[in-house]
DNA sequence: CAAAACTGCTTGCATAATACAATCAGTTTT
DNA sequence: AAAACTGATTGTATTATGCAAGCAGTTTTG
């Protein structure tokens, strides 16, 4: 991992930054799951990233641009990863995403309902999911819809569903 | 990379497949390159992939699902790789992943039009070039609009325009 | 018809990435 | 004062990648 620049066609140099297996998690965490701190990127992941992994991709992501960090005030030694607008533009890219895989691979119900939400809620909604992470990572107003909170709300629906 | 299905999310199970620094550039390659057959994936992409990654990438690719491996009729030693359905319906996520390295990052016009032009040409655009991709890959009618030769000929000249 | 070029790979070796467990110094909570 | 929490780092082992060379069989070329 290079920042060689095998080519200037946008699929690799698109590649060069998020092909890999980790950074497109970490950021799914921060967007989807409102993760904005180390350990609860490291403990509250799904997947299980290894800390010397997850403090690599952090580094390297705000290196690229597509997360900052800064001190968090309430604690002294606590840092807040925020997404810039160049993590958040993904929306679309991970919505197409998540529609593939729910389409092709065995995907758990509990872990897809978002997906499947992003995915029928088009760009409309995925134009006010973007507009309501400006609010909460980049301090911009906070927009009427909650798509975070409608994503939330189906995920843990689904999780009852399944518990009970 | 094993299987080791980390987690039952779409969005990882894709990376579990797609997540590497090759697999989307072969991809790639044979969906908007027309590439088929082995030295044409090995010598004519941009990136220069290594001949040992490429072999482990495209065995990859078949036992996954997303494309296969058949025999050349018209010569005895070659091997004809074609996309599945599986592999064309990457198209949107191709689609949005090239918009979003266009907005951010250091692309040339050259490499980057053929991503404008399907950003642009939106859904429709896109159902009309995997219809296309059917006919070439899977034996399907061919469609009366040529995505595929849109495509081209924008790349061509753009490359014309470079040159002269 | 022999030499050259081409076919899809494989092999060997060096470097880089990943996984896993343990650890650490400072901070906050109990 | 002890325990738990903070964002990491360190060490070691395994796996992936990159690079150059080679290989047996096939087709093209002179």
């Amino acid at each position: 991992m290079k920042d060689s620049n095998r080519s200037g066609c946008p699929i690799n140099l698109t590649l060069e930054i998020l092909g890999d297996r980790w950074s497109l998690i970490v950021l799914r965490d921060m967007m989807f799951g409102n993760r904005r701190h180390f350990r609860e990127l490291l403990t509250k992941s799904e997947e299980g990233i290894a800390s010397n992994i997850l403090a690599d991709r952090l580094k390297r992501l705000v290196a690229e641009g597509l997360i900052t960090k800064e001190d968090d005030p309430s604690h002294k030694q606590k840092a807040l990863y925020s997404l810039t607008e160049m993590g958040i533009a993904l929306v679309p890219v991970f919505a197409m995403m998540g529609a593939w895989g729910r389409r092709f691979l065995p995907v758990t119900e509990e872990l897809s309902i978002r997906a499947e939400l992003l995915e029928d809620g088009g760009p409309d909604m995925w134009a006010a999911f973007a507009d309501e992470l400006r609010a909460i990572h980049m301090g911009a107003p906070m927009p009427a819809r909650s798509v975070f909170g409608e994503l939330q709300a189906a995920y843990e629906a689904a999780v009852a569903r399944r518990a009970g």
